[in-house]
DNA sequence: TGTTGGGATGAAAGCGCTTTCATCCAGCGT
DNA sequence: ACGCTGGATGAAAGCGCTTTCATCCCAACA
């Protein structure tokens, strides 16, 4: 009972005693048809078990929906949260998501970049504003939307997050609590605007304060809770240790947090804390983190849907800024004297 | 001194002298051409800037040279990593990844397959072997090549991982260390077979111990970390607590951990905790989480080297099961006494 | 020198759908 | 009663590429 092959649109028009085109509108524009023909075409479809070809519906009417997202890596809870929101909602829509990572590589990007355009996606997000000359001249002449995550520039629509505020609503909260001797870790700075942003947020503050925060006091990390707990080590090991400690990500904190707790240094008496994220994680640690919010889920939902209103020609190049906050829990807290009393007894249990 | 649109195939082949049976020929199948042919023939593709229409190239080839992953969620560390190292296996082998998500909704999954079997997936990656009898019918009649990861059935391709013996092996470790009564956190179990697995795993390795894992002692959660955190709260709150609780993911005992500590029961002393999985977090943990590791970037990059295979006809559902193995860290102490010296204290500080 | 085999290329038929454009017809206004 | 309008449908031309199949040519062989 089996049909030699899947059925075709001009199967199901045959069957339904109509034409291949009455079909193809039954499809997609049902509201063109009478209702009679509609059900005959609808009854003829599922009968045969008709299922339309993607790809043979792309190459027509140029049209994959199909949304592309390139972003650093696939294995970071931020990226995770982003796709997760970008997918659900581009499925509402009827868009399927097509992700590639880079993993920090701007040569990487420009490939995937590439092969993305290549095998056709209506729309595409990309993660920040830095990247190859190539990657940005792909973009420019292929004309399909794109929108552009954490940092925008004017060539492209973005939804964007002032980084260099939350590094700077960091530190600001740090000097408020009168420390003077603030170290950071950070991931690897090229090719990766968000971090540098932060970073140059929190100099800015700290400049402001009459402070600074020289490199000496910056750790260049892998974005991994291990880069975290090395970061972390590398500023006790100071001959100065700073007082308290700004993640350039959540888990930088947080693994500052565990190297610190595991040297026998209590959070936040003996060092302060502060992340940029807000990640699950950070509120359940011990003590909570305090970091700033980054409305992660917001971007993926919000870059989607300018991704779509590209697509559907309602608008163009917009931008979107959404706001961070300060989120105060129990890592970083007043300096209690002008000095410390913790000589950096490396006890770990 | 842009050309009017994009170059295609028939423009590059004109401005070659050829046939546009060669270019195609050129850009797939080099070896078949002369040296000098082919040389004109890319030299005209690199003046004229051709780049192949991927959808053009799909309907007439067949081919997508894409392959879509269904995951239950996107946001969680598990599976961005499975995704992760897919992605850069098949990128290797000039595939893209399509990913979809269904938050552990059967319809949702079914839904899912019909739409990246319509839009064209040269093989399809699913998590579990627990779903709609539809779906099952849906993947049988595309003829796509299948891979099934975590669990498997005799009908696919899998790449699996005993998660009864996990279970088994976190409660065994646990038994050996003179507990007697012990909870469990696990996801919601229908249509999630791995967590189903390693509950039954548990309950077996009681059994043979002569003891027993009633239902009041497992606290079904969402798989979140605050789902850790109040399935272990249940158990804590139990009149006679239990001395030691597997998560059935780490996340779990994670948050288990996270919610002992800030009642003031201490870990492992006040309560044991055992996870499964083995994720990065976990070695961080203060105390550092016992887990039963879960190879799962390699069940990925498999998963993906599985779908290529079957692909190219090389091989057909190809089974695979990657070992695990119990990580001993310090979350899970032996019991001191008969009896424990703690009440459940709610001092949070 | 006449075959012959095979390597290189071309011709042409699709792949399965979308989308103008044209056609047809009913009903409407005058 | 007549032209007109607009809604419903059909005809047909692609979308840009792949892939058989046929053709051609030349080296190699007898």
């Amino acid at each position: 009972m089996m049909q030699r092959r899947k059925a075709r649109l001009v199967d199901v028009a045959k069957d339904a005693g109509v034409s291949p085109a009455t079909v193809s509108r039954a499809m997609a524009r049902p509201e063109l048809l009478s209702v009679e023909t509609l059900q005959r075409v609808h009854q003829s479809a599922r009968r045969l078990g008709y299922r339309p070809d993607g790809m043979a519906r792309a190459l027509a009417s140029g049209r994959t929906m199909t949304v592309g997202a390139i972003v650093p890596t696939l294995d970071s809870t931020i990226f995770a949260l982003v796709l997760q929101a970008m997918q659900s909602t581009l499925t509402r829509e009827g868009y399927q998501l097509l992700v590639a990572s880079h993993e920090m590589n701007p040569a990487a990007e420009t490939e995937a970049i590439r092969t993305l355009l290549a095998r056709g996606v209506d729309g595409l997000m990309l993660v920040g504003a830095d990247r190859a000359k190539e990657a940005a001249a792909l973009l420019r002449t292929s004309g399909v939307p794109v929108v552009l995550t954490w940092c925008g520039n004017a060539e492209f629509a973005a939804v964007t997050v002032d980084n260099e505020r939350a590094g700077e609503l960091a530190a600001q909260h740090l000097i408020d609590l009168g420390h003077r001797h603030i170290g950071m870790v950070v991931g690897h700075l090229p090719f990766n605007d968000r971090q540098s942003g932060r970073l140059a947020g929190a100099r800015r503050a700290l400049r402001r304060a009459g402070l600074e925060l020289p490199d000496g006091l910056v750790s260049q990390q892998g974005l991994t809770l291990a880069g975290g707990r090395s970061g972390c080590a590398a500023l006790l090991d100071l001959a100065t240790r700073p007082t308290a400690i700004i993640g350039g990500i959540d888990l930088f904190a947080i693994g500052c947090i565990q190297e610190a707790q595991s040297r026998g240094v209590i959070v936040p008496e003996g060092l302060s804390v502060v992340g940029v994220d807000n990640i699950d994680m950070s509120a359940h640690m011990i003590p909570p983190l305090t970091t700033v919010h980054i409305p992660t889920s917001q971007i993926g939902q919000t870059a989607a849907m300018t991704i779509i209103a590209q697509i559907t020609g309602e608008v163009t190049r917009q931008h979107v800024d959404l706001p961070i906050e300060l989120v105060v829990r129990r890592s970083a807290a007043a300096l209690t004297g002008p000095l410390q009393k913790h000589h950096g007894s490396s006890t770990r249990p």
